[in-house]
DNA sequence: CTGCACAGGATTGGATACGAAATGATGTTC
DNA sequence: GAACATCATTTCGTATCCAATCCTGTGCAG
């Protein structure tokens, strides 16, 4: 879906802006989990009334980042360790299944993937960790999107957006960033060979690292 | 998601009512793939305003079963043979890892699964279609629930409410009524031995079935 | 007959204003 | 201190309106 975005053809909605808009709040910690989220204010802020604001909340809430009961209102999502493990688990079974269907890449793919990769470094030398988390992505999902399984990668894209807040929070520890590239590296080396199953492993080291330093960094679980 | 919804407590609001109603509709075929949803006309048959119509077509449209386009509106997704068997492919992936959480199952948790499954003939000899859906989704989400991982149900849920309108193309046929009750009790059988690899290779061939008889029916898959 | 421009109707997107209902907090009474 | 009434806030929903867009069909020119 966010990947999907590649229609400037027509202008986007206020609906469309809304959704982009609060995810973009929430990348930027601007929403932090647990936070409240005020129709109005988040209306008088985008300049739009209500009516499209609660529409983009609506699609929040059925991506599950946002939860709501009725005349109380919407709020982040909070995940506790448990419910985090849960998305992880399904991350990693999507994700395996998705390299599992990687075709043999060509010379312009890999040279592709390895720009994305070297991006992330100029990202991680300037400090500017929403920067970092957006090259992350982005390799990864250039990478996801060669298997052709579109409908896999949005709802992986999905379960990355619902762990979106926590996952901020670990890639502001500066130790992990440097072994980030490197193990991209070896995907790409793997890939190189068209080692799928080398892959599969290398990814789930790279998300054991990610849940690692999150639940650490997490210490004791939030309660509801 | 649907199988969660055990609050009779406080009324629903119009929005919840109104994605209960078109779920209802694409159940029971009143809504088709391919069919545009008009919201006034939807509006009018619930008897509420079409705000809360738009939120919950909102809902719909983020959980893959309606898609949107500005000022064209909303119409049931079809999907393509490919895009059919990636969500199987989801399916599988997610149903397997949930399998293998299960626990060692009680006497009365398996005498409850039992009932759920011999309430599925009971709807087989009513030749009751709908109830034949119902009760076999009760089979499959009690079973599934006992895993404890309830974010991932929730998502095989989506799953499953994704192929709904196809899927429900295929139970139309009456061959494969009496085999998958069949199956169930093995499934059963095999969960009373704790033996959770035999239940997820006959999953894979119950979803396999349901696959086979679904590209039989398709025939040539409908085209956009 | 075909292609195209244009006009009108239908539908969606969105704003505004208003009222109803529920919640949570406050204060009061016993 | 506990139960209860009150009240402001926020959300839920309606009604009405207008703009933007899409679709369709009609007429005209080639």
């Amino acid at each position: 879906m966010v990947s999907t975005e590649t229609e400037p053809a027509r202008r986007a909605t206020s609906v469309q802006r809304a959704v982009a808009e609060i995810r973009r709040m929430l990348r930027s910690r601007e929403l932090v989990p647990g936070q409240q989220v005020r129709q109005e204010t988040l209306a008088a802020r985008l300049g739009v009334s209500r009516i499209p604001v609660r529409e983009a909340l609506k699609t929040l809430e059925a991506e599950g980042v946002l939860r709501h009961e009725p005349h109380v209102g919407y709020a982040v999502a909070r995940l506790n360790a448990d419910e985090l493990a849960q998305v992880y688990l399904m991350r990693r079974a999507l994700e395996t299944e998705v390299i599992r269907a990687f075709p043999r890449l060509s010379a312009d793919q890999l040279r592709e993937l390895t720009a994305l990769n070297e991006a992330i470094t100029e990202q991680v030398d300037k400090v500017d960790v929403a920067g970092i988390v957006a090259a992350n992505q982005a390799f990864h999902f250039a990478m996801f999107r060669l298997s052709g399984l579109d409908l896999v990668v949005d709802e992986i894209d999905r379960l990355w957006r619902r762990s979106e807040p926590y996952r901020t929070v670990h890639l502001y520890d500066s130790g992990g960033r440097a072994r980030v590239v490197r193990e991209h590296r070896k995907m790409i080396t793997a890939l190189r060979r068209g080692d799928t199953e080398a892959v599969v492993a290398l990814m789930d080291a790279h998300r054991d690292h990610t849940v690692a330093d999150l639940s650490a960094a997490l210490g004791l679980p939030p309660r509801a």
